[in-house]
DNA sequence: CGGGTAACTTGCCACTGTAAAGATGGCGGG
DNA sequence: CCCGCCATCTTTACAGTGGCAAGTTACCCG
């Protein structure tokens, strides 16, 4: 749509915004998004992403609740389709990698509202995803050991990610996040697995 | 030192701009770390620090490098202290939560120059700790298992740190990082230890 | 002691995020 | 039917940032 033919009420500008960050930031990277370059890119005033975020803190809200969201999908389908904890753990390295903008977001909690409600609520999902199927483990013992067990898959599979995106692990494990955290993650309860 | 009877020449800038750096960020977060701000907190011009380090990127630079020395030196005086190998990992945890500062800048990888040859010597140094230990596991076995092993044991304490650094741990777990390490690490390959 | 150079300063530019005030146009009540 | 309201978007302005270029200072070495 060329500028002449723009009209002055966008229509969706919200989700467009959002969307549009998500790509900016998977082109250019996170640090390099600015408001006003996204704002260019939707073909917009400079100060109208603003007006429905207020802050560039509310835009990256609403993309990390975005974001919580999608995970909290991809994990519950990972479980209910395989029943199995570690394909769990794989699912949520998939999604680091396949979704980086959003991963990225996410776990830079500094960029944005920490206690908005949207954000709070998406986020929660996400966390009964990743410790409940935890629980129904067969060898799983007390409340501690489920949580400490859960952290530590978790922890896990969370560093196993951000190692991959940083570039950080041995180039001999291959290029396959999906295959790596296999391989990974069995490393975890070693012996204690059937 | 007050500005008047301040010398022309600061003597040791790059040494006093890390530094001073490291406690910025520590007090306001790496996001909110401004050139022009380090410059009039060390009571220089706004271009002296660019003179150094040539660019944002390079002082940041020089940070990482500086905590990848470090984080080398504490994880062999654990190792060498102990022999153990979980020890190692509880100081990679106690690393990151003493040193937030620099751990920051050591895992955003995109803030810094990361072909900087006295960086990457100084990850390297850091890395082989990492490794080193894991292949003298007495349950060791090929070299592939031995790479695995390592790149799980790293990525759980990496993750459990960023995770804690984020508070996005349960918070049931407690405050003490060491502890919370000691305990969740030892879901590592459970069974298989002696 | 004099010149060369590293260290630092000053001034500038393009860019950013945010705030305030103005313009536009869709939409519901009269 | 149309008129005023108001959410949406634009325009303008401002303080702050990183980076560059050109000027200034003072140390050091021959």
């Amino acid at each position: 749509m060329s500028p002449a033919e723009r009209p002055y009420h966008h229509g969706d500008l919200r989700h467009a915004a959002i969307q549009e960050a998500v790509r900016a930031i998977a082109e250019d990277g996170l640090g390099a998004l600015s408001l006003r370059d996204l704002a260019r890119r939707l073909g917009v005033s400079h100060a109208a992403p603003t007006h429905h975020f207020g802050d560039k803190a509310g835009l990256l809200t609403a993309v990390a609740a975005e974001g919580y969201r999608l995970l909290a999908a991809e994990l519950r389908r990972a479980y209910e389709r395989t029943g199995d904890f570690l394909e769990v753990g794989v699912a949520y390295v998939r999604f680091a990698t396949r979704h980086q903008p959003y991963f990225d977001v996410m776990f830079r909690p500094d960029l944005y509202h920490q206690d908005d409600p949207e954000l709070t609520e998406a986020r929660e999902q996400s966390s009964s995803m990743l410790y409940g199927p935890v629980s129904k483990y067969p060898g799983a013992g007390s409340e501690r050991q489920v949580r400490e067990a859960g952290v530590a898959a978790w922890s896990l599979v969370h560093g196993l990610a951000t190692l991959y995106l940083n570039g950080a692990l041995p180039p001999k494990l291959g290029k396959d996040p999906e295959r790596i955290a296999r391989s990974v993650a069995a490393y975890l309860f070693a012996g204690s697995r059937v």
